[in-house]
DNA sequence: ATGGTTGGGGTCCAA
């Protein structure tokens, strides 16, 4: 089974991109965040004409915005709101028992202080009570999965500069603190990790404003998933699929893919 | 050098 998540930056305009990235990888679920589109206008026919016969939306206008769209059988699970009243969670129950958490992390602004910018100390405080839910609901022993952009690059090779980075917000030694709540909460395994050794550079996201993004490759490892211990014997490939960077009008972030074996 | 680009909605905000 091939589970991806791609920040899509606005699931209309991008259609034909998730066409062209369902066709050459075959994901049986799909999990986007910045569909930026109320439910009423989410493209539903396109996505069935994909084989996505399953779909659960959370959108709102023009910001944020969650989907899973499946081939096999989904169940709803939680539409949870941390925090704030923002469209940036959705989960699933799959038919192997596998239960399935989407995000889209708050980004957190531009100033690395929270006394001083909200955003940043939204932020902060969401990641807190995501890892405390996951604490407090869930066990360890459960096979769950979280995907999204979870807007932080938690390692040195995560960003393209540590140094230059450290007081850039997703890479600030505070979001990194919380980043590592999160994981101790029910003891998640950092997948692409489990693939790419930590002494590696990797990116799923490369500015629209950094022009010549590919020669300078001053990217960030924004995009994650993460997985409970039952589930690291199934663990079999891993994709971070760059090319996506490289199409025509395409999002700043790129598909981060797994597959997992049948047990 | 402190910019740069993009999308959605509406003449600016968020990323």
């Amino acid at each position: 089974m091939r589970i991806a998540t791609w920040n899509i930056n606005s699931v209309r305009i991008r259609f034909e991109l998730i066409r062209a990235f369902v066709e050459k990888y075959k994901p049986d679920v799909l999990c986007l965040q910045e569909t930026k589109t109320q439910d009423e206008s989410f493209p539903h026919l396109e996505m069935q004409s994909l084989g996505f016969n399953y779909r659960e939306i959370r959108g709102e206008k023009s910001y944020n915005g969650v989907a899973i769209l499946s081939k096999i059988p989904i169940r709803l699970s939680d539409k949870l709101t941390f925090f704030n009243d923002q469209s940036r969670h959705i989960s699933v129950h799959l038919e192997n028992g596998i239960e399935l958490h989407n995000f889209y992390f708050p980004s957190g602004g531009d100033i690395a202080d929270p006394s001083i910018n909200q955003k940043f100390h939204h932020k902060l405080q969401y990641i807190d009570n995501v890892a405390d839910w996951f604490k407090r609901y869930r066990s360890d022993n459960k096979k769950i999965i979280l995907v999204g952009d979870l807007n932080i690059a938690p390692g040195k090779n995560d960003v393209w500069s540590h140094r230059q980075l450290l007081d850039t917000i997703s890479h600030t030694y505070m979001e990194v603190y919380h980043f590592n709540r999160l994981m101790k909460s029910i003891n998640f395994i950092d997948v692409s990790r489990e693939f790419v050794s930590y002494e590696e550079k990797l990116y799923s996201w490369w500015s629209y404003k950094n022009i010549g993004w590919r020669e300078n490759d001053k990217g960030r490892r924004l995009d994650h998933i993460l997985a409970t211990q039952s589930l690291k014997e199934s663990l079999n490939k891993h994709f971070i699929c760059k090319e996506f960077r490289d199409t025509n009008g395409p999002s700043d972030h790129v598909p981060v893919l797994i597959e997992l074996t049948k047990d």
